[in-house]
RNA sequence: CGCGGGGUGGAGCAGCCCGGUAGCUCGUCAGGCUCAUAACCUGAAGGUCACAGGUUCAAAUCCUGUCCCCGCAC
């Protein structure tokens, strides 16, 4: 099997992994291009690309795949399949069909359920208590394609965006692994996705991961989990020199009732517009993220301190 | 030179603007008390206040330079 692989962040790198672990001719790969990233706005490559790099595999970052050179190269590479994990860009139905046995996508939910973008996030954010990660066969229909391959993850009340993802991505390495023997032995079977259950998962904007106290508690809790570690909800504490912004990364809802945004004792536990949330591990900005006892022995929150 | 925050006993912070014997919460150690949901009381150890210069009678605190760390740009 001669492959093409198209991903760019981290959960894509997994997969990538255990591709070349396994034993497949990775003929080149594709990611974003690389962008200002870190302090000093370096320019640095994405994730997926960093790791090719350093295996020697051909690397190449177009800014689009739509560009008709750009097709034509990759036609020229003359594929078996091609696999694409969170790549970033729309593909045209060109690239798609060019490789002899089509190209396979790793999708992070149990679809149709969370197409899109951002399906992690959305489903905690939902208070989903399972999901999982598919393989599928790409159509030019956003994530419509039909399923080889699926694995479902449980949700615990515990769960947030980051943890669910790395797991995800350790399932979905192997996913993607046993669907390609099995597509490469020509016995893989595509099964269309329902009609029923479509629902989309937009992009996380950070202009929207403030915390609204007066929300209920479960809903606050989960948005708490979702946005974690990024981009975290966030909310401002005050303090003698003014309300500093604060992110919660960890919560656990409670069953107590107060003024919403009003601590309830002085370990973090905040009254909501339906019970309770208390904060397990919050992040001041500019610092690192610490845990509810350590964050609280430098920046004390007595009970009843107001909460924006 | 993208923007911003910071380096103070083992941890998290205050003190710095308005120079003058280093403080808080916690941890550790010793002893006591108590068989209670982060336990409590008493005592102790532990810091060249990132580093190097400068100003000054005196610098964590003011000035200059250097090193390191962190956050945001997804």
């Amino acid at each position: 099997m001669r492959l093409a692989f198209l991903g760019t962040p981290d959960f894509a790198v997994s997969a990538l992994a255990a591709i070349v672990e396994a034993g497949y001719e990775v003929a080149c790969v594709y990611s974003q291009p690389p962008a200002p990233r870190g302090r000093g706005h370096e320019l640095k490559p994405s994730p997926v690309h960093a790791f090719a790099a350093a295996r020697g595999i051909p690397v190449r970052t177009p800014p689009s795949m739509r560009d008709p050179a750009e097709i034509e190269a990759f036609a020229a590479l003359d594929l078996d399949a091609a696999v694409v994990v969170a790549f970033g860009q729309i593909l045209p139905g060109a690239v798609l069909d060019a490789p002899r046995l089509g190209s396979y996508n790793v999708h992070a939910s149990l679809l149709p359920r969370w197409r899109g973008a951002a399906p992690i996030q959305r489903a905690i954010m939902a208070g989903d208590k399972v999901t999982g990660v598919q393989v599928m066969r790409m159509t030019e229909g956003l994530d419509e394609g039909p399923v080889l391959a699926s694995a479902t993850l449980r949700i615990d009340a515990a769960e947030t965006a980051g943890t669910l993802h790395d797991r995800l991505a350790v399932a979905g390495a192997a996913l993607i692994v046993e669907a390609l023997a099995d597509i490469a032995a020509g016995r893989a079977v595509a099964t269309p996705q329902a009609e029923e259950g479509i629902t989309y998962a937009k992009k996380i904007s950070p202009k929207f991961s403030r915390l609204d106290w007066s929300k209920p508690g479960p809903v606050l809790d989960c948005k708490i989990r979702g946005l974690s570690p990024f981009p975290g909800a966030w909310f401002e504490m005050p303090t003698e020199k003014g309300p500093v912004r604060v992110k919660a990364l960890l919560s656990v809802f409670e069953d107590e009732t107060g003024e919403a945004g009003v601590t309830l004792d002085d370990r973090l536990l905040v009254a909501t517009g339906e019970g309770a949330v208390r904060l397990l591990r919050v992040q001041r900005e500019g610092k690192g993220p610490q845990d509810a006892d350590v964050f609280l022995r430098g920046n004390p929150v007595p009970a009843g301190t107001k909460l924006g």
